[in-house]
DNA sequence: GCCAATTAGGGGCATATGCCCATACTCTGG
DNA sequence: CCAGAGTATGGGCATATGCCCCTAATTGGC
């Protein structure tokens, strides 16, 4: 089988004969299930570029919105709604950023029950260096698949992430 | 800021004025992120519909791939290979199943060092269980996004999930 | 036929996520 | 001002994924 896929795999290709390569699923019409092999996809891909800096994608993310941030540093409440995560499993994935020294919490003034999360300067050079390895990453990705389409899945994923219809 | 997006989150979404609820990242550029967040939000829409057989997205696509296969029962590497899965963290992912008695595993008469999957009958008809509860996991999402843009999106997924330009 | 290179999995370890429950605060009605 | 309801996190536990290295088995070249 051919490299490209012009973009689409339709579903009659489950019939392809024995011997071609690729196995494709009998339940080719779940969306979760395409989504998720795609986002590993796509994770592996990114993983691999910025692993010199020692972050992976997940930590990329957070540093990245906790290094341009809209309003002022968030709490940990609003950094799990921004990044779609469940708030324990926020907390976890703080903790090797924590240790490494490269964000570091504070009591929240205006409620002392929440604690608002900061980059510190290691923080932001760490960034910084994955920032440019990310860079060939998205570059490597909009080269294969084209820069328009990119864009436009990358908004398409972005208003899915944050419909409240499907919450 | 209303619920829908139109489908579309533009860049400039960035500089809205503070006050509204949801804060966007200083990086809605990056792909993956943007691929990871609609990803979870997927995968807890489906997790929470699925919830009442036990199985979990991840586990209901392994089933879904061993219920009906193109080609026969499939290897590990087989299998890892069609759920774009890392090897060692399929064999983590199949150990819950196989506890259950979902799953079981056949010596490869072809090459021992190999293992095939087979699904039980328990595996079976945990399967069709679930497959009523993702059914209407699948209606909820299409009919929040629309059928025809649902399909779509997922056929690119698929095609980037098995894109070898990005392996 | 035999040994080197290759390949399939397993084990151990680390992060990624989520759920549930406990704890510490805050807020709102009397 | 206080009790009870509501909210922000933390801790514990389970699955999800991936990497690295080790062992078993296969394969290819001589």
């Amino acid at each position: 089988m051919p490299v490209s896929f012009a973009g689409v795999l339709p579903s009659f290709e489950r019939t392809r004969e024995p011997g071609a390569v690729m196995r494709v699923s009998g339940v080719p019409d779940c969306y979760v299930t395409s989504m998720r092999k795609a986002s590993r996809r796509l994770t592996q891909l990114y993983d691999e570029a910025m692993a010199p800096s020692g972050l992976r994608s997940t930590q990329f993310s957070i540093l990245a919105e906790l290094s341009e941030p809209t309003q002022g540093p968030p709490t940990m409440g609003e950094l799990a709604e921004v990044l779609v995560l469940d708030r324990s499993g926020l907390g976890h994935s703080l903790r090797p950023l924590e240790r490494e020294g490269l964000i570091e919490f504070e009591v929240n003034p205006d409620d002392r029950r929440s604690r608002i999360v900061v980059l510190t300067k290691a923080g932001r050079d760490r960034y910084r260096q994955a920032h440019e390895l990310w860079r060939s990453a998205q570059e490597r990705y909009r080269s294969a698949t084209g820069a328009a389409e990119a864009d436009e899945l990358r908004d398409r994923l972005q208003a899915i992430a944050h419909d409240d219809r499907l919450a």
